[in-house]
DNA sequence: TTTAAAGTTCATGATGGTCGAACGGCTGGG
DNA sequence: CCCAGCCGTTCGACCATCATGAACTTTAAA
């Protein structure tokens, strides 16, 4: 496990936290509901919906509170912090054009794979949006892409710090392949995911890079296995993929 | 201001959210740094972002500190916690490539227009997506589309808590005017917003209700005066976004 | 009208958040 | 290479303030 028991927390604002992630979960919650379900008395739960109501936290209609828009605010600022994950939008949304399959963006952050754009077709299903997400970067085709970049203390130390959790049967837990089949992605230029932390999905990834170097975040394309492999259509995903990377670059070096 | 001096709010959290407003403005902070601006100790600042580290609020960088993916999370369920919601997204995007206009797609919260979905072009400029965003709904488009379906005493309501603000020399600040207008936004199904919330900016909006007559929120264009006024343009605009509003009402309701 | 269930307010007591000081790690300059 | 400052972090004590249950109000139902 990588729950980190840090020793001194503050009580008050995890409670805080954790009514919202209550009102995430049951959809519009009224206060006993959540005082039964957090084994609080009404009057705490009461207090803290008061304060989060007054940040626009939460939002109250009736007796019901729902999640506020200060907090879709807040947290899209994660996504419109820098330049270059705004422009990444578009290129998600081109990506998707092209290859008609799901399409993301995501970044590294604290060692995981961060959803930050999503793109796919009318029918939902699976879509779902699910911005915020994390996944973890051994056993996803972005992820890989984007660990190949990284220098390798950097990569030790998100290794140390999440392990290589096995998702699938096909997920790799050595790091000795691990690093094998990064070396791989750097000379290919793109990251495959073959059902590695879904079943049935697999998925292909590039990482996109500052002129610096830095990595910036990554593009990924992901769908049932029929739809991705077999060499001539895995070769012409990962073109298009590489292409739509290479022409985002571009565009962000030149603005 | 608006500043609500509620009676009983926790300090605590109300720190906790302050440091994240603080994060959200000067990106990437230090302990110190916040400090400094909060006027307070570095040791409670310290204890307040270990707890918000432990629960992914926020993450942090070498000394730096930023808004963690958990808020992105959180705050995106409110733009996934209805279908219709999630609907919405591509009929905004739609919207966008048949009058390459900046589209958006908004819900009343609070008696505010909040941004949900945003298109717009590569030209970013003043694109940078805001949503979560909250404008009043007596001077947009979008917000007198959504007044004009809600029942009277609602209205009254929502009009009681903002007032009628003036942002600029055409926005309507007399209630009877308002009252007149939203009965002409009924009658020719969609609302107009005349440079009333900021200078030159002219926009056509039109509320999506479901078959209960309920109103679900809003589809708009914006655009400078140009792009929009004019009879035969506005009306053209006009039919193409009730015409996506329709579109959008019936796959719900097939849905 | 009565009853019940839920939301809100209030006073109290104990918890735990705040604070200042001290420690230790890092960086840059002499 | 060492020193000096800066910053992040830890610690212990005080006392503000949060959690709590009971009382009160409101709303909904019977």
């Amino acid at each position: 496990m990588a729950t980190d028991d840090s020793p001194k927390t503050l009580r008050t604002t995890a409670t805080s936290i954790e009514i919202l992630k209550q009102l995430e979960e049951i959809d519009g919650a009224r206060v006993s509901e959540i005082a039964e379900r957090m084994d609080k008395p009404k009057s705490t739960i009461h207090g803290h919906l008061a304060t989060l109501k007054q940040k626009q936290f939460v939002i109250k209609e009736g007796d019901f509170y729902f999640i506020g828009p200060e907090l879709l605010r807040l947290g899209n600022q994660v996504r419109t912090r820098e330049p270059a994950f705004v422009l990444a939008r578009q290129f998600t949304e081109r990506l998707f054009e092209e290859t008609r399959l799901r399409s993301i963006f995501t970044v590294e952050m604290g060692g995981k794979a961060v959803f930050l754009h999503t793109a796919s077709g009318s029918k939902m299903g699976w879509a779902h949006e699910q911005l915020g997400n994390r996944l973890f970067l051994h056993n996803t085709a972005v992820g890989k892409a984007i660990l190949a970049e990284l220098p390798e203390p950097r990569i030790e130390q998100i290794l140390d710090r999440w392990g290589l959790p096995q998702e699938t049967e096909n997920t790799t837990t050595d790091r000795g392949d691990l690093f094998e089949e990064l070396e791989r992605v750097r000379e290919q230029g793109y990251a495959v995911n073959r059902a590695e932390n879904f079943n049935e999905l697999y998925a292909i990834g590039v990482a996109a890079t500052r002129r610096s170097g830095d990595v910036i975040g990554g593009f990924s394309v992901t769908g049932p296995a029929h739809s991705v492999t077999g060499e001539d259509r895995k070769s012409e995903l990962a073109h298009t993929v590489k292409d739509i990377v290479s022409e985002f670059e571009l565009e962000l070096a030149l603005a």
